[in-house]
DNA sequence: TATTTTTACGCAACCGATTGCAATTGTTGT
DNA sequence: ACAACAATTGCAATCGGTTGCGTAAAAATA
């Protein structure tokens, strides 16, 4: 086994007796490097193997083009698809994406935006960690000029950049959906308030959308959960069946919620949709497994990536230091399959 | 906005009137440096606000403690699992982790692959584009003693670490669970054979596993798809129940095809598990949810993910060169449920 | 008290690419 | 043929930690 060392500029410079200035511009197309040099090096530069060492161009300018990304995991369909769409936009610019899972844990989150920093990220795209309640550990990029860019779970009174949908129209819209097909008495799973409560918002949107249709409000058809896992949607569900006058309809925010409702309707011999519809949320790639198919409320995962990552390229390119953070609201429409049929 | 210039060593160094050699050592509780003074200079880094650039660490160290991971997609909920599995081990010894998706396209990984290098990442863990036909690509990390890890898709003949299952042998029980359940006229799909010919395996183990139990076996039960999707899935599962003596049982080598195979079914009227049993793989989380549920073989996604972190980080702590790459092979099993219920 | 051994810290080169400015060579104009 | 200018290329500093080696100060030994 060769113990190759890395080939560098130096290295061509000296093959071919020129300055490392000169390698270093030629490989860039620099204008002032003669068309044969230019050639010549990166004929040789090919020849040699050479490939440039980033950390040394990145420490030298200060730039790495680099993407840090912070979420709370990468196995839930939505964060991973938002990966994707990041992954796909920088990888357009050449840009590397760096990806840490916080867990949902704020000493991790915490943890994780130090060691982005520590990397010297050109931009950082952020989903909240559940636990997170103050956001001071995104200062530093804040401070040093490096684009932050929350996506989805975001924090309010922080003037940064913003991917997110409109949470409480599509809340308003599961609903009013939901009414539509003829429900009268909609529960709603909700979780709890975390800083950037979407939860909350999507609950505001269940509220105003039975105010306005002249539904009332009833406090215990509204369940709160821990988390939004299956195990906890089952424990809800169950709760919710136990209501002496059944529900005849839920909206709740995440598919693996609706889908665990579903289920445990089948398994208490209710039946959906005819005697209880749900809407869900996200469109995961469940939705359209489970039977009855689930209708949901889109939430464009990988458009979210994709902008996110254009905010920070863009930002990155105009170096014009705006202090305009816009918010970035991106569309969601209601899929009507089976689980709400008539 | 304070445009704050990052801290570094020199300015900790000019307030303590200490040189930066001692800042240095210091903030690694170097043994040549007193306890007063790490402490002091501990305390004022933190005060300043100080956190080291691993770009300069890692350029003059020539080790970054990032490990690059390279795979076809993120999005995939065994490649999600792996990634996971990777990142929580490699966070555990402050290892950063740097994802890059091929979207199983050769020209794009070769491309990663230099983009890695040109990270200088301290290791590599990857699993096969479906394109690659050769890994003249990965050389480069093997020439220059960077730990090289293939998980699942692995390629033949090439000297590296590998993580994988014994897909022979997984194909096998698979189908022998289904010739337990009664099946005798057993259907199998397969994938093109690429480098990392897993598929090949599981049919193999197919193959074998009808040859143990004396059934015969047939060519036109065995069905080439394309590509691993749902389309594929549904387009080749209408073939197979074309057929006129319907098989009564099928091993599809990924749940998402066995899901369309069951989905398939019970659109033309064909009951699953009594008529036509299913048994797909991976454990994916769309095989609780479809009804019937579908049994299936487990991948440890996560675990693969963490051994292969795991023999990075080994690998690089003793720098002792082995020559010998082993493979770790992780167990599989057969998960009973209900599409192959008697 | 003089000398050897520890202990604690400083000096300066180094990693590899980038870039402002200087220097050299080549062209054009007169 | 010579000045003026453009086209190329070189020099050397720089980014920020790291580390081998040297040295001063403190402690131990003679």
């Amino acid at each position: 086994m060769e113990e190759n060392k890395h080939v560098t500029i130096y290295d061509i410079a000296e093959r071919l007796n020129l300055a490392t200035s000169t390698i270093s511009r030629a490989l860039k197309d620099h204008h002032t490097i003669s068309d044969k040099t230019i050639k010549k090096v990166k004929k040789t530069a090919e020849e040699m193997g050479f490939v440039p060492n980033t950390l040394a161009a990145g420490l030298r300018g200060n730039k790495t083009r680099t993407i840090g990304v912070l979420i709370p995991t990468v196995t839930q369909p939505f964060l991973s698809s938002l990966i994707s769409g990041i992954e796909i936009t920088a990888q357009k610019s050449d840009y590397t994406v760096i990806i840490m899972q916080s867990h949902d844990s704020y000493e991790e989150e915490v943890n994780m935006a130090k060691s982005l920093y520590s990397n010297r990220v050109s931009g950082v795209i952020c989903s909240l960690a559940m636990e997170t309640r103050d956001t001071a550990h995104f200062h530093q990029f804040s401070n040093n000029n490096i684009p932050l860019v929350f996506v989805d779970r975001v924090p309010k009174g922080y003037n940064t950049f913003r991917v997110v949908i409109d949470n409480y129209t599509a809340g308003y819209k599961a609903t009013k959906h939901l009414i539509e097909q003829g429900c009268i008495r909609i529960a709603h799973f909700t979780a709890g308030s975390e800083l950037g409560n979407l939860y909350n918002e999507r609950k505001r949107g269940y509220i105003e959308a039975l105010k306005d249709h002249n539904i009332e409000i009833e406090e215990e058809l509204i369940i709160n959960l821990n988390s939004v896992t299956y195990e906890d949607g089952v424990k809800a569900s169950n709760a919710l069946f136990d209501l002496k006058p059944l529900p005849d309809g839920l909206f709740a925010p995440g598919d693996i919620l609706a889908v665990s409702a579903v289920q445990t309707a089948k398994k208490r011999g209710i039946k959906v949709p005819e005697e209880f519809k749900v809407i869900g949320f996200n469109n995961d790639p469940i939705s359209q497994i489970i039977d009855p198919n689930l209708s949901t409320i889109t939430h464009p995962a990988e458009k979210m990536g994709k902008a996110a990552a254009e905010i920070i390229i863009k930002n990155l390119k105009s170096s014009k230091n705006d202090d305009a953070k816009e918010i970035t609201f991106l569309n969601t429409e209601v899929l009507a399959r089976e689980s709400t049929q008539k």
